[in-house]
DNA sequence: AATTGTTTTGACCGATCGGTCAATATCGTT
DNA sequence: AACGATATTGACCGATCGGTCAAAACAATT
């Protein structure tokens, strides 16, 4: 037995559009958006190929829907973060929270990664607009900490980039760090690793301190 | 026009061979192994479907094919690294060597990175084998480096990790890089900004000393 | 029990998939 | 000019693609 079908014993259409969505996920992230059949994801969840239609009208429109839940589930990285923030304090929760996001959702991390990979088709809008404003932001308080001599002077650009695609590496290249390390999958231990490693080696990088505990800063 | 067809004015099996390798690479890198099609493999050569398959045999060979050319490419990659190496000159190699050969193969670097989204179907095997024994025979070495006091004790394998994920991201994950940053593609420039960024981060993040040119050790 | 609206599903559509094959075209050798 | 070897290519195969549709099954209200 493949997952837990939709067949039998459901309450309402949010379980069935919810098992529909996580069968999608799993196939279009091996795939790809032309990859990827109806007919594997109707598999995957148990259901007619029909019914995936049924619930969510066409491939296009299911594949797209998985972009945006996956694009919302980032929207909550990096929100509170100001020129008065600790730099060494925001750039660990950055770290962590990428990582813990891409442990939690790696068919949808990879979702993504084979978009980009395609030369995003249906995300160079958002690409260039939504998260272009969001990276500028940011990018502009990382520039002030340079400034306040908070930390070196580095492309904020870049830097983001680096935390991106290192974190980003763990879910997406799982397959292949984890053939390379010789284990089934990454346990807490080994992300716990992962954390500290980025975290030192970026953070000292960078020319920041790394947050005290016993010094923090209440908020 | 898309591409410079074989169609006419060949002279001889390589130069059909690869054009057909040189399209079937684009093709694979956006759409991976199951979202490409021999018909756009061909169109993109400018060749009929069945000519394709008569220099190639099947979609799989061709496939397995360009990855061993990839794989060969990257052999070259940290060759002659000893315990007595300078650090900061190999690495300050290795990210720039990264780089250089993702801006070369930009379309080979994307067939990689969908293998491996895919679960590495085709490669679990190198991965395992080779790939493993490679990075174990350097994180060996970045390990006595440490020993040495010539840079900060870290895990050798996620050191490498963070050069392949940050280096990598330039090539695979253009599409967002250029959405972002607003521009058509990268340049010259920018390229040395990013490997001037990457070296500066990740060496200093290790305690490693930048090799200085005046001071260069001659070999 | 009858009626109405919603799900479920098998059958089917034209298009395209990877691959085969035989007919034709081209070439080098004699 | 004739011939065997190699290349080229359109036609075709069964399977699968995304998507449609109508009939059947189910649920809810009267």
């Amino acid at each position: 037995m493949t997952a837990e079908t939709a067949h039998q014993d459901n309450v309402g259409r949010d379980q069935v559009e919810r098992c529909i969505l996580r069968a999608a996920e799993q196939v279009f992230s091996q795939y790809g958006y032309r990859g990827a059949s109806l007919q594997a994801i109707a598999d995957q969840a148990g259901l007619p190929k029909a019914n995936i239609l049924y619930y969510m009208g066409s491939k296009q429109a299911l594949y797209i829907r998985l972009l945006n839940r996956m694009m919302s589930r980032w929207n909550a990285v990096l929100e509170e973060i100001t020129p008065e923030s600790d730099p060494g304090r925001v750039l660990c929760e950055f770290i962590r929270t990428k990582i813990v996001l891409g442990q939690r959702y790696p068919e949808g991390s990879k979702l993504f990664a084979a978009e980009i990979l395609a030369g995003a088709p249906f995300l160079n809008k958002y690409l260039s607009g939504e998260l272009r404003d969001w990276v500028a932001s940011r990018a502009a308080i990382i520039r002030q900490w340079s400034n306040q001599g908070k930390m070196d002077d580095l492309d904020p650009h870049l830097l983001i980039f680096l935390i991106w695609s290192a974190t980003q590496h763990y879910s997406e290249y799982s397959a292949q760090v984890t053939g390379i390390l010789g284990k089934e999958a990454l346990d807490e231990e080994d992300l716990e690793s992962i954390c500290q490693f980025l975290e030192q080696v970026i953070l000292k990088g960078c020319g920041v301190q790394r947050p005290d505990a016993s010094l923090a800063t209440p908020r």
